[in-house]
This record gives C-alpha cells, structure tokens and sequence, in this order.
DNA sequence: AGTTTGACAGTAT
DNA sequence: GATACTGCCAAAC
C-alpha cells in the first residue's frame, strides 16, 4: 500500500461514487450517504458536496432528497420541476407535488456491498 | 488563519 | 405534526 496519499478521494467524490450507485426509480437521503461514508452526522457535507460538484450526465444528482422525501436540492437544477419530472419519468412515486413517497422508493447505500468494494478500489489508488 | 456557508439530521419544545 | 435550536465539517472567502 502507497500510503503517501492512500486517502487521495476528496469528500466530494466518495459522494459521487454514492450517487452514481443509487438505481433508476429509487431515491437515497443525505444522511444515509453520510452513515455510508462514516459520517453520520455530517448529513450538511452531502448536500455542501454535490452543489460543488461538477454533476456530469451520469450522475442521478436528482435521486438524492431530504430525509422527509422533499426535494431540497431542486433549485440546484435551474427550474425545480426539472428534479421533478426526473423523478416522475423513473416511476418514482410522490407523496405531494415536492415530496416522493420515500417508503415505496427509498434506497440505502449500505445495502449494496459493491459500493463498499467501489471504496476499497479508489482507496487503492 | 478566522469567518461564513451549505441540495441536512436529530432532538427538544 | 410543526417549529426552533444545535451539531457537523469540508471548502470557499
């Protein structure tokens, strides 16, 4: 193991390695992003992190919301309706007009055992 | 180097 | 259930 920079991943990018794994017509909240990458109490730096980041096309930036289901990060698209009808094209089902049905939809990174492989790689590097 | 800012979450009232 | 307050910590200023 290098050591020199075993930790090179900045905190925005083990957010996008997150988002990225998040699968079409689910959602994930800030706060089980957070838990994944050992911060569970650090739910603020997600949301810090994605508005920083450059959100490239294959990047479901829309598929992450508040712990509530509400769509906190809309207004990061330009036109919040944008977030919406992302959402609503992937079968996502909604509880009002700005709050998904996070019940029937949510996803927990933690679930997903790839993702902490994922981790392992870029902690390669 | 200190201050401010956030696409939040948990707890208390 | 809704509102208010606090904790959290990386990055930009």
């Amino acid at each position: 193991m290098g050591g020199d920079d075993s930790h090179s991943w900045t905190f925005r990018q083990r957010v996008a390695v997150v988002v990225a794994r998040i699968p079409l017509g689910q959602v994930t909240t800030y706060g089980r992003i957070a838990t994944v990458l050992g911060a569970p109490r650090s739910a603020r730096m997600i949301g810090w992190a994605m508005s920083n980041l450059e959100n490239g096309p294959d990047l479901p930036a829309h598929r992450v919301v508040n712990r509530v289901g509400y769509l906190s990060g809309a207004h990061a698209f330009g036109v919040p309706a944008i977030m919406r009808d992302l959402l609503l094209d992937e079968g996502v089902p909604f509880q009002s007009e700005w709050v998904v049905a996070l019940e029937a939809c949510v996803w927990d990174p933690a679930d997903d055992p790839e993702l902490d492989d994922a981790f392992r790689i870029g902690l390669e590097r």
